[in-house]
DNA sequence: TTAGGGTTAG
């Protein structure tokens, strides 16, 4: 470097080229690459090359490296470590191998590495293998190249053997490392070894490396351990993107759904934005809250920020969870406008459309869309017949519901499951055919299952049949002896009642309390400008509480039991 | 003067 009065100008044509290269100007850096009163040697060959790599343009690197070759100029050593991460294909790997040996650069750990990294890439698991055992150092890198190829290309077990054996040798790890085996322990749901890579990692000081609290987050978030996720998080001084995303997700994995929009509420306050993946892990949350006003704020931000576009187009994922909110919010008129947009659309697009009509009692809409669907060549499976299926029982589509259970099997190959036999039997049901109900709920080719049995217990109280409630009761109790939760024993002692045997409706309520089964209280919720309220039955809590009853009211927010219990 | 490795969704 030369000082120029009061900057610092880089003094020769590698170190311009690196500067670009940083800075993400590979046109400029070519420039200077191309000044013809500069002599392109290795050095600089080297820096054009490493450059283009750097920033993602591999293929521009290669022509770089057999430029260089046709002109004459000699690679070293440390032209190869770029050029093998720039091969792309196993046969020119292999080239460049060849290469390798014949200038006798093959044992260099640097170049090694490289090779290892890109052969597991490039389906060269053997070649990698080879390579990694021939050499005679192996530093901490290399070890770290292997285990993340075998992670990457799923062989998880062999990754967690090389971990083992770097132990054995006694190779220190480093922070890479750690990252490394985390995700590993994370996919592979090992909390009990995880923890012990989270005592190694605050042994070794590796705690204050943001990364490494990243992945810990993550590990604890996977695992249901959302405090020490928590705990961790709080402890970082600079969270980054990777921090606020994970314990965003650790918390809706959890379906902790306030938990997730209250840190997104803070990450919104913080320094750092939120992106595709912030969104996707946050729109759940909204759909489980109904918890409109903030998916639509979510929506706009998107919107104004761009995110609903990637390098293919339509991001469909981002896109199909916007639509899930708006069709689990009940609001379809939203949910088809983005579905109408969208102009590449998955199988889970029009599960979703069919679902949201289903479910809010739209039965001609969803099989509309099921035809259209059809129409549009997209193949159904197993989810968009839950979602026809819960559409004919929702409508009362009891002959086409029929059909479909038949049809869905013959004509478009899915195995029925039991939530498509419950949709039936809960359709059958309502519709008052309780005894082909209860004959098709005996006669299912699979394990017994405790909803479809309590849906057609809720069809008896419907239709005030306490002598086919007491059979299927006598089955729930079957299944479940000892857990039998609350909902059934609620709707054995609804269903007497409905009938006027109130001596035994309160016996199964006596029952209830000689074995504590207690029932969850009913609560409802609304969404007010500054947040969202859930009320319980009983609850009188909230500060406007009787402002809320007289607004509320004229609306018919309330679920029965809670206007019930003020 | 110059080189190789890590964490988040679905």
């Amino acid at each position: 470097m030369v000082t120029s009065g009061f900057i610092h100008l880089p003094s020769s044509i590698t170190s311009l080229i690196n500067m670009y290269s940083r800075c993400n100007q590979m046109e400029e850096a070519v420039l200077v690459f191309r000044d013809p009163y500069h002599e392109r040697n290795v050095f600089a060959y080297n820096a054009i090359i490493a450059g283009f790599v750097a920033n993602g343009l591999a293929a521009d690197g290669f022509q770089f490296y057999k430029r260089m070759r046709s002109v004459g100029v000699m690679p070293d050593k440390f032209t190869f470590p770029c050029v093998v991460r720039a091969c792309c294909e196993f046969m020119e790997v292999r080239k460049i191998h060849g290469c390798l040996f014949k200038m006798g650069l093959e044992l260099n750990v640097f170049v090694g590495s490289a090779l290892v990294n890109t052969y597991l890439k490039v389906d060269g698991t053997e070649d990698a293998e080879k390579v990694f055992e021939e050499l005679p150092e192996r530093d901490v890198v290399l070890w770290n190249a292997m285990i993340n190829g075998y992670t990457k290309i799923g062989h998880l077990n062999k990754a967690v053997v090389v971990f083992k054996r770097m132990g054995e040798e006694g190779i220190s790890l480093s922070r890479f490392t750690t990252t490394s085996i985390l995700s590993i322990l994370t996919s592979m749901g090992d909390i009990n070894n995880g923890r012990a890579i989270h005592g190694i990692v605050t042994k070794m000081g590796y705690s204050s490396c943001v990364a490494v609290s990243n992945a810990l987050i993550d590990m604890y978030g996977k695992c249901k351990h959302t405090e020490d996720a928590l705990m961790i998080f709080e402890m970082i001084n600079e969270k980054d993107l990777f921090s606020w995303n994970s314990i965003i997700s650790a918390h809706e994995q959890c379906d902790d759904h306030d938990g997730t929009l209250r840190l997104f509420g803070k990450m919104l306050g913080s320094r750092v934005l939120p992106d595709v993946i912030t969104i996707t892990a946050v729109l759940p949350a909204c759909s489980h809250l109904a918890a409109l006003m903030h998916g639509r704020e979510i929506h706009g931000y998107m919107i104004v920020n761009g995110l609903g576009k990637n390098e293919n187009g339509d991001d469909v994922l981002l896109n199909n969870a916007i639509m899930d909110m708006y069709a689990k919010c009940g609001c379809m008129k939203n949910a088809d406008i983005i579905f109408d947009l969208m102009r590449n659309k998955d199988v889970a697009s029009w599960n979703i459309m069919i679902m949201g009509y289903a479910m809010h009692g739209y039965g001609t809409e969803a099989l509309d869309m099921f035809h259209r669907m059809c129409e549009a060549q997209i193949k159904p499976d197993v989810v968009t017949f839950v979602g026809v299926l819960s559409a004919c029982s929702h409508a009362g589509f009891v002959h086409q519901g029929r059909s479909f259970l038949t049809r869905m099997e013959l004509e478009f190959g899915v195995i029925p499951t039991i939530e498509h036999y419950t949709c039936i039997i809960d359709m059958l049901g309502r519709a008052g055919h309780l005894g082909e109900a209860y004959d098709l709920a005996q006669r299912i080719p699979l394990e017994d299952n405790l909803i479809l049995w309590m849906a057609l217990l809720g069809a008896c109280r419907l239709h005030g049949n306490a002598e086919l409630g007491n059979v299927v009761g006598e089955k729930i109790t079957q299944l479940e002896p000892k857990h039998c939760g609350s909902g059934s024993y609620i709707l054995m002692s609804s269903l007497y009642g409905v009938v006027g045997r109130y001596e035994e409706a309160l016996e199964v309520r006596r029952t209830m309390k000689e074995q504590n089964v207690k029932k969850t209280p009913g609560c409802s919720w609304i969404e007010l400008k500054d947040g969202l309220y859930v009320f319980s039955m009983g609850d009188r809590t909230h500060h406007e509480l009787n402002a809320l009853i007289n607004c509320l009211c004229g609306f018919g927010y309330f679920h029965d039991e809670v206007m019930h219990s003020f």
